[in-house]
DNA sequence: TCAATATATCAATGATAGTTGATGTATTGA
DNA sequence: TCAATACATCAACTATCATTGATATATTGA
């Protein structure tokens, strides 16, 4: 019995590398909050380091690992970088793990 | 202009913590490997560490992990303990992890 | 070519995480 | 109580990672 037919085919054995290689810029933080406030918007670095109240350098560095799984765009710009979401279903794959932890933590906590 | 409103509402600037604290999780590629072997149906130590071709104390160790993110319940039946996923929607957000992975190296392998 | 601004990189450090082999603990049956 | 089985924990090692401060690179305008 399928219960649900809503997803398109994907060899899930073969994909877990990419899957692991994309959810360790989804384990940290700091790179959720840069994710996210990029999801409203393409934006240069400093604007990012002002939002997000980080150093210049750890804002490039997470920069820079968001850029290596492929999650975001740069585009240089005269004496700026642009970085810009590249695919924006990570948003809503973030939303969902939201859902999934809040109700975990709710589920324990009624324990 | 909103363009979905599919989604339940979520602090998600709250939620992050909760988010890595999931994601993480998600990053190791052995762990994907026993979750998904999860998915289909509680199972004991010692099967999983067939399964999986590791040693006994590693699969012990990424358990434990998961069992600290809340991913998955325990239960003991004399000598044997059984793991079991404790919210199928994990499973529906790595496939999605992993759509959006291949994808994503699509679009950057034709270039 | 020089100064100023934006961003990236480097070196170093401390913390965390994956892995392994040995050992401990719990449960059951004899 | 003893042996056997299943699983957890521990100690140790290594690798990875987040973070910081200093420095390098690139672009622009004067």
């Amino acid at each position: 019995m399928r219960v649900k037919g809503r997803e398109k085919p994907v060899d899930l054995d073969h994909s877990l590398g990419i899957v692991a290689f994309v959810g360790k810029s989804l384990s940290d933080e700091n790179r959720l909050r840069i994710l996210l406030s990029l999801g409203n918007g393409k934006k240069t670095v400093s604007t990012i380091v002002e939002e997000m109240n980080l150093s210049q350098p750890l804002v490039s560095h997470h920069l820079k690992e968001l850029r290596r799984c492929l999650l975001v765009n740069v585009e240089r710009k005269g004496l700026f970088v642009y970085y810009e979401i590249a695919d924006e279903r990570v948003i809503d794959i973030v939303r969902e793990l939201a859902h999934l932890g809040t109700d975990l933590l709710a589920k324990r906590d009624s324990f």
